[in-house]
RNA sequence: GGCGCGUUAUCCAAGAGGCUAGGAGCCGGUCUGCAAAACCGUUAACGUCGGUUCGAAUCCGACACGCGCCUCCA
């Protein structure tokens, strides 16, 4: 049992041994605080989130770094849109971003610091990259000379000729070569600004990830994370700052999550064909949604639509459903401390026992393999099958099936614990899936439940016409009618 | 133009030389006054053409189609 872990900078798969064993430094880019998250954001924050937990249930001591951007010219050109100052739409973003994630259910990272808590550090890289001759101050501005950095695109492949055949790159009069980029960025009046060697100014993107990692990782450390889309130029630029100063490797794994696409197309601000979270909230629950981002695997292109949101929702339900049935067992039944001896046990409960014997290593076995949350996702759907073949079959619960089902409820919660799911019980949850989908109906519960006692009456009176009739106009109006021995219930759909 | 990725059954989606992935659906069954729901069972696939191999979804090559990055992006 050994993690492998694909890295972006080699194009393959490797094991992963970290620079101090039984720790793992892990930085990933979160965001620029200028909007609200659409559901690319969700993604990444879900897809690291659910590494920084495996990490840490693999054994390994995390130091887990997100930071928020609060500084870029995207917040000042809102700040001014809104006739406001820059401070006030970054704080506003991050309180929208927190509430967003934890919405989601994303554990918090060790640290989350701000680029603007980080200008001493930003200064002090830029002044050593000017020192080493990476940099140089032109007109209060100070760009990288990606000519001095030999092994300048590396991460991504490419090489500078062919990126200016592209010829799509700005030539700055300011700058020395078409593709030197920003480190400082001097201030133009009513902009934010902060004392620097170079004048009044801000930094530019890239340098505070390189600052901020190295403050609370250091100069060199094993997991930079981030969306595909970051590997050029940010990641690229961020090597060159920080190998530029430091002389010494940056990172060890680069972990690149893929994109949500909407009609198999990239969902971008600039295609304006982007969901924020808030939106998909109001329709989803926020499980479905973080199951759905767990049913492809992370490094895949998933494509967002209602079908899929759908099919993870009918997925999600059915693995709840089974855990609150084994629940309402638990809850019945006092747990008992006799030893459960395999012999009390039919042909499927055997199976049952297999499933949980098998059921930690092969889900060890699928985060282990680059984080194939969606093959473990399959080990617990395989479970829910073994254990409601059982349920459906065990009239009598004696001590070996009670151990038996207490067995696969503690596993459950161990595998959530990891993919943060079903954190909440699963029949209020299911209960919560419930409500939000009545809330759509036109008809009140008790309307429905007034319909219900009607068609009871014409049941018992053997008018069976009646009870159809009031059946089929429930289902007109998306109210499924469920009727059992003890009586009937509803549900929406 | 440069670089990279993908194509798995009706749909979504793992797998990466020989071992039932999984989910949704279809169909069959249990249940039911009949249904529905739920549960159980079952079905089916590896883009095309070559090559390597005893054996290829899996490795190699070509082709087709789709997508991404090369400008701000998760």
């Amino acid at each position: 049992m050994a993690l492998r872990v694909y890295n972006t900078f080699t194009g393959e798969k490797e094991l992963f041994v970290p620079l101090t064993p039984g720790r793992v430094g892990m930085y990933v880019c979160g965001v620029t605080v200028y909007d609200y998250c659409h559901i690319g954001h969700a993604r990444a924050g879900v897809v690291f989130d659910i590494i920084f937990r495996y990490l840490k249930y693999a054994g390994f001591d995390v130091t887990y770094v997100r930071n928020y951007t609060d500084i870029d010219d995207k917040i000042i050109n809102r700040a001014n849109q809104e006739g406001t100052d820059y401070r006030t739409i970054a704080d506003r973003y991050i309180q929208a971003f927190d509430e967003d994630m934890a919405k989601l259910g994303l554990a918090k990272p060790t640290v989350e610091p701000k680029a603007t808590d980080h200008i001493g550090g930003i200064i002090s890289i830029i002044e050593t990259l000017i020192a080493k001759g990476h940099a140089y101050a032109s007109d209060g501005d100070v760009y990288y000379a990606v000519e001095t950095f030999p092994d300048y695109l590396k991460l991504s492949g490419r090489n500078l000729e062919d990126m200016q055949a592209g010829a799509r790159v700005e030539v700055g009069d300011k700058k020395r070569h078409p593709m030197d980029f920003a480190l400082w960025k001097g201030s133009k009046p009513g902009e934010p600004w902060w004392q620097s060697p170079w004048g009044e100014g801000r930094p530019g993107w890239h340098i505070e990830c390189s600052a901020m990692s190295m403050e609370f990782l250091g100069k060199t450390f094993d997991i930079h994370g981030g969306g595909k889309d970051l590997v050029f130029p940010h990641h690229e630029n961020e090597i060159a700052q920080s190998e530029g100063a430091n002389g010494c490797q940056f990172v060890r794994y680069w972990l690149h999550n893929g994109f949500v696409n909407i009609n198999a197309e990239k969902m971008s601000k600039s295609l304006g064909n982007f969901f924020t979270i808030r939106e998909v909230l109001k329709k989803y629950d926020p499980e479905t949604l973080r199951f759905f981002i767990l049913s492809a695997h992370y490094r895949s292109p998933i494509d967002f639509s209602d079908q899929n949101l759908d099919e993870a929702q009918s997925g999600l339900e059915r693995i709840c459903s089974c855990l609150a049935a084994l629940d309402e067992i638990l809850n019945s039944h006092p747990r008992s401390y006799e030893t459960a001896v395999s012999d009390n046990l039919t042909q499927i409960g055997l199976e049952l026992q297999e499933k949980v014997n098998q059921f930690l290593p092969r889900f060890a076995e699928a985060m282990d393999d680059d984080f194939n949350a969606a093959q473990a996702l399959g080990i617990l759907f395989e479970t829910v099958r073994a254990a409601n073949r059982f349920l459906a079959e065990t009239k009598a619960i004696t001590a070996a099936p009670l151990i038996l089902i207490a067995n696969v409820r503690d596993l459950f919660v161990e595998a959530g614990s990891v993919l943060g799911l079903f954190t909440t019980p699963p029949a209020l949850w299911l209960e919560g899936v419930k409500a939000a989908r009545t809330s759509q109906l036109e008809l009140t519960p008790d309307e429905i439940e007034l319909l219900i006692s009607e068609r009871a009456a014409a049941r018992i009176a053997k008018n069976f016409k009646r009870g159809d009739e009031i059946r089929d106009l429930l289902l007109a109006k998306g109210v499924h009618l469920l009727d059992s021995t003890q009586g009937t219930t509803w549900d929406v759909k």
